[in-house]
DNA sequence: CTGAAAGCGCTTACAG
DNA sequence: CTGAAAGCGCTTACAG
């Protein structure tokens, strides 16, 4: 038997007889060959790998477990492929040079790229190399890139209709940073929601820190000592907005509301715990690798928006 | 110039004439010149890569920020040598045998393993496939593995040896899983330091999950009211522990004095703010790397143990 | 020190 | 449907 009809086997079967085939698949698995992927990458021009590139800062990435969920349903959601996950590091300025020379090179086929701010430069050097890029959150100032994202605005409006239902009527909010679609669309969705009852005052800014949620509340309280809610852009700011109600003596959700979003595991640990907008992160990260390997294979890009799901606790 | 030539030059530059190197550099850099790494692989039989295999359980990855910590330092490490980090995840029996299929066919040169619970089958499967393995934390029940790990022993006795002088008498702990190195080892330098101190009732066990150490911390107050001082095997259930207290109506630090050890950012941002064990994260990931990197390259394994640092804060 | 040649293990047209 | 052949882009003895 050739080794062109090994080949054939090995690559989906086509024009091969069924008895060759059955002696192909019965050697393999007496022998337990495994095809050498760097051989058949050198032939096929593909590196059958997907890198996934960290651009966060530091002390996000390790404070707030958004980011390692992602990377591991996705790494879980290839590696059911069998297709190994890369992953780079591009905080500074020269891991991203490095990064975009390593990718450009063709060591991976694509890349999913988690919570990009607006204007990248990572992103943009990637386009202009051609790489198949698939993003976590629409790409703000970025036109044609396939993107997986989660209904924030959506979710961010159903926050503020539940405060409203329990009858708060001062609701103010700390949104993310205002370069990421997340921080962009929760407010934007809390905007439209509080219509006539919007008041600039009522809104504080923070950068998805622990620490920026506990300065930005301390900012409101001190402002709009009336607030009886705040709807918090982020479970892990939601925290620190909780220790500032602590610190300046009121009580959640008795004399304030506080809602969240993302749903991670710290939600339901808080006391109280906490209200929050669900956020299928897993289901996000698996999209994103489908996504991403649809678009290796030639398709054009898409936007995919999964629905959040509020979910009520203790603390409104 | 012949391409055997050129690769000379890029393996080293060994018997290559002078005039002849500087004319392939500048070649290179006019014309943005990369290797073909599958073609490099394919000949060499080495990937140049590395896999970084998670074995935690998914609750503990996303609470306890060390292994993002180790992840992202070592990818950084890796990242210097132009040496890509492949991440893989094997949590249940299928991604286990999945891992050691990958890794046993050439795809990576080595693994580097996380906090290795003793006689882990999937430590055992690798080495019966003599792959390079470096774990962190001494593996328990192999031999002749290399391995980093902090002084666990050393730092656990420099926390008893602390709250002594602190003036506490009764001095409890809440140990992580006796089946990691740094369960084990910390509770061994706790027992020695307490010397003649020593009762079984002031021993807890957790699992280094938060609600463990606030499950465990309930425990001891249950069991022993009179104890002024607790250490506990991690920050992370050791924010647990400061929960648990609240709840029992003990002051931190003035009715017990709390200890944790890791110092990742979590111990700095309670309230108080804990007093810990400092263990160098960053270098021993470094370390690690670079151990695995001279395995692969030939070396007999090494076993490095680095010092821990005694942080003190307002928790004791 | 340098060039020519073989070979790493696959895939893919191309005949048949 | 199947086999023989070329070729992917390198590295590495081997002569010279």
């Amino acid at each position: 038997m050739s080794r062109g009809t090994v080949s054939r086997v090995l690559n989906g079967a086509r024009y091969v007889s069924p008895s060759a085939l059955a002696a192909v698949n019965e050697a393999i698995r007496a022998t337990g060959y495994q095809a050498n992927s760097h051989a058949r990458s050198l032939v096929t021009g593909r590196s059958n790998s997907v890198a996934f590139v960290l651009t966060e800062p530091q002390h996000l990435l390790f404070e707030d477990p958004t980011f390692s969920i992602m990377l591991r349903a996705a790494a879980q959601a290839l590696a059911q492929r069998d297709i190994p996950l890369v992953l780079m590091v591009a905080g500074s300025e020269e891991e991203r040079r490095r990064t975009t020379t390593y990718v450009a090179a063709g060591h991976v086929d694509g890349v999913l790229l988690v919570s990009t701010h607006a204007g990248s430069p990572l992103l943009r050097d990637l386009l202009s190399e051609h790489v198949p890029v698939v993003t976590s959150g629409a790409p703000l100032g970025f036109d044609a890139v396939g993107y997986v994202e989660a209904d924030e605005i959506g979710g961010a409006r159903a926050m503020v209709r539940h405060l409203v239902e329990r009858g708060r009527s001062t609701i103010a909010t700390v949104t993310g940073p205002l370069d990421t679609p997340g921080g962009l669309k929760r407010l934007e969705g809390y905007r439209l929601e509080m219509a006539d009852r919007l008041d600039e005052s009522l809104i504080a800014h923070g950068d998805y820190s622990r620490e920026s949620g506990r300065r930005a509340t301390a900012e409101l309280l001190a402002r709009r000592p009336d607030i009886d809610a705040i709807f918090v852009a982020s479970d892990l700011m939601a925290a620190g907005a909780v220790t500032a109600l602590a610190e300046h003596g009121r009580r959640v959700p008795e004399d304030v509301a506080v809602g969240g979003f993302d749903d991670t595991g710290m939600a339901a640990a808080l006391h109280p715990p906490l209200t929050t907008v669900r956020q299928p992160l897993d289901r996000i990260a698996r999209e994103q690798v489908r996504l991403l390997l649809e678009i290796i294979d030639g398709q054009e890009p898409a936007a995919i928006t999964l629905p959040t799901q509020l979910v009520v606790r203790a603390s409104t």
